[in-house]
DNA sequence: TAGCATTTAAAACGCTTGTTTCAATCGAGC
DNA sequence: GCTCGATTGAAACAAGCGTTTTAAATGCTA
């Protein structure tokens, strides 16, 4: 229950958005669902636009403080932390970073998803900035689950791995989320692993059978 | 070269809908970039709404036809097609369906990322119906390949395969994305495969770590 | 060539949008 | 209690939207 008007609009502007996206929401809509006045967004924000971005940016910063800290909780307790392990403190806090439960998880996925989808430049690269420091972050840690790794492959692969989060977690059932978010790091680890085989020499069988 | 004022309409709208999103582009921006007239649209189409749905239908028939001739192709070859070879006739496709070059199917990729995350309903069910067909046929295609797979588990699965193909096809760079498209094929079987243990008895050893 | 359906053209309609304006209200600090 | 900055309220603004309308042009068929 927030008691300022600026949260009030946050929150209803985040609702809206992932319900119906950034362009379509208007600001009559947001307002009146925060119960606060129309001119109030311009007041407090400039103009819709900023508004989306700080809609996003409060929660993208939660979600990668959280990551974070659960990452570095892990390398305290191992010296040499499972790649399961790993993955799962980038996927888990995607769904519970703001304890709100698997609806607002799922709330902020579909928003997240909007980020992809919407080419906004200047979200974009907020985002990239944001998100350029965390995955740093990750892909050193996987190398070092995974010593045998190609950096560039790894990069890509780690792409696979968010954009298999972002569309399921955003697409699927919410009863559903946990099962999935668990055996997403299960496929995740085994893509990595590539059966052993995850090093620049490619299996000839597969490669010539998959490009024939 | 369309020489119709209906695909001309179709292909300018394509290319701005996948630039910007539906509901961001105008009517009088297509009709602009197209040479055509405002009203042709409403002529041909209707309302905006079937014009949208219009462009989905056409290229996605394409490419759900080129997927299934080339799981037919391989299945012709070969008795029991390698699970790399399933999957890449899932996902080359996407890659060159309209032998319109990277830069036409990645801009479809988009296309098909903004159909994920806006919620249309409409245009969501027409989706999930044109996909329905080909992802059962394609889950039977794995599971052949991989027949101690457990069939829920491996709907999921595919979920991730699509999540991961569809966003980062939108995202990589032009003349990336072939390699990238080989990358996830491989990716994927490896997960999909999950070292040899995709069965419903999971690892114990990786499971209690990640949940800690 | 005449007639008819199809297609294009230009203008206008009604409506909603984001934004601005300006007065009214609130809440501390002196 | 009064003042002054911060905040809210209601109304209006110009612009752009999808859609409709009416008329002219075009392309067939006979």
């Amino acid at each position: 229950m927030p008691v300022n008007t600026r949260d009030k609009i946050l929150n209803a502007a985040e609702s809206l958005f992932a319900q119906q996206g950034f362009h379509p929401t208007t600001l009559r809509q947001i307002t009146r669902s925060a119960g606060v006045n129309l001119a109030a967004v311009n007041y407090h924000f400039g103009a819709k636009q900023a508004l989306i971005h700080a809609v996003f940016r409060r929660r993208l910063d939660a979600l990668n403080a959280a990551r974070l800290e659960q990452l570095s909780s892990i390398e305290r307790e191992h010296d040499n932390p499972s790649l399961e392990a790993v993955l799962n403190a980038f996927v888990e806090p995607a769904l519970a970073f703001s304890q709100g439960g698997d609806a607002e998880a799922q709330r902020f996925m579909q928003l997240l998803l909007r980020a992809f989808a919407d080419r906004d430049v200047v979200l974009h690269q907020a985002l990239s900035h944001d998100y350029a420091h965390i995955m740093q972050r990750f892909a050193r840690a996987i190398a070092s689950a995974l010593p045998a790794a190609d950096p560039k492959r790894l990069r890509h692969q780690i792409d696979f791995i968010v954009g298999a989060l972002t569309l399921t977690m955003a697409e699927s059932a919410l009863n559903e989320t946990r099962v999935i978010a668990a055996e997403l790091v299960q496929f995740a680890a085994a893509g990595l692993r590539g059966c052993g085989i995850n090093q620049s020499s490619t299996r000839t069988h597969s490669t010539k059978e998959a490009t024939a």
